[in-house]
DNA sequence: CTATGATTCAAATGATCTCTTGAATGATGT
DNA sequence: ACATCATTCAAGAGATCATTTGAATCATAG
């Protein structure tokens, strides 16, 4: 072996962190997060190329991220395991932590204006039930349609303008996508 | 902004991950999780100029994962907080469980001969005490130095030809190091 | 067996990263 | 203030990576 063992096991961790480093693989794994997906429907929602969603996936895959399997004409891609989002989750919170330009990009989108409150899941049943908050799922309408809340009523960014005056405005609003990742949310606000 | 917000998000995180993704940075890190240390020494134990070295721990910095401070002439730099430790063990384990490649690596370094049997911490000092192991702290002296398990014996690599003989072949040895990062343990096998 | 459609491979170009070298900065001690 | 030491900055060569294009592979349907 011309490099030595240790050096070999770092370029394997390496190799890891690596296919997380591109802004492209960070979308493609967002959107296999949802669920298994074949290349093309990668490819659509990330805007990539074929070929080019095609070649980051199998980084991805080399890299134990993600698993694939045939199924029919279509090759679907899902997350290997647990493990993989866990990952993907303690990134996010390490940048969001400790880089202030991340503050200030949420900071801008929000306007400043209405309070944001995160909640945990059975709060937001909870009050759901009561019927004191209405919750809007804001994510396309595919993704709607492969689960969501019980309850939630699928709006896209570009119903709101529609329906926003027709709401109670002493009713709170809760708008939700697919966890931290999603920005939907605040443009919703 | 000439980047949409969101894309903007996902750079950051991809700075975080693109920090961790080149093995001298995993190297400086794998150091600087000892203990608070200046760059000088970090270049001597890495075998990185000092100038390739500040850089790196600039880009380290710049991703959030360590910190520095000024202490006389010298700048001593540390991980940032608990959640850095946890990302660099993540990606360990992640880059562990799905390379086959880094499985072949282990079993090559043990020669198959002895068996390495992974114990926790309260297991190993119970048989300390008991006198049914040996334990050698593999690790380079000035690391042992700052701190190491009671009734452990540092022991160096190039020390344990000399020794090996001396040993009773009855008693288990256990060769520990600084965690799972550390290879010296199954050189030291 | 052949045709079709989805995916992957392979080569080439342009961009990005790493490392080295030499000079500049910043803090300390005389 | 001056000298000195540790660290950082800046610029260039060499290597590596991302993206595109066109061809090749693979599984199903006819």
């Amino acid at each position: 072996m011309s490099t030595s063992p240790k050096a070999a096991l770092l370029e394997e961790y390496a190799l890891v962190a690596h296919a997380l480093s591109a802004p492209a693989r960070l979308m493609l794994l967002e959107q296999i997060a949802q669920g298994e997906r074949g290349v093309e429907a990668l490819a659509d929602k990330t805007g990539l190329t074929i070929a080019n969603a095609s070649q980051h996936l199998q980084q991805l895959r080399r890299a134990g991220l993600v698993t694939s399997r045939r199924s029919g004409k279509s090759v679907l891609y899902r997350l290997s395991d647990a493990k993989t989002l866990a990952l993907m989750d303690l990134i996010r919170v390490v940048a969001e932590r400790s880089l202030a330009q991340v503050e200030r990009l949420l900071r801008g989108l929000s306007d400043g204006a209405d309070a944001i409150e995160p909640i945990t899941r059975d709060e937001l049943a909870a009050r759901i039930t009561e019927g004191s908050v209405t919750v809007f799922d804001v994510r396309p309408s595919d993704e709607y349609a492969m689960g969501h809340i019980s309850g939630a009523r699928n709006v896209t960014l570009a119903d709101l303008d529609r329906i926003a005056p027709m709401l109670d405005p002493g009713l709170e609003i809760v708008a939700y996508c697919r966890g931290p990742y999603c920005i939907y949310a605040h443009q919703a606000v």
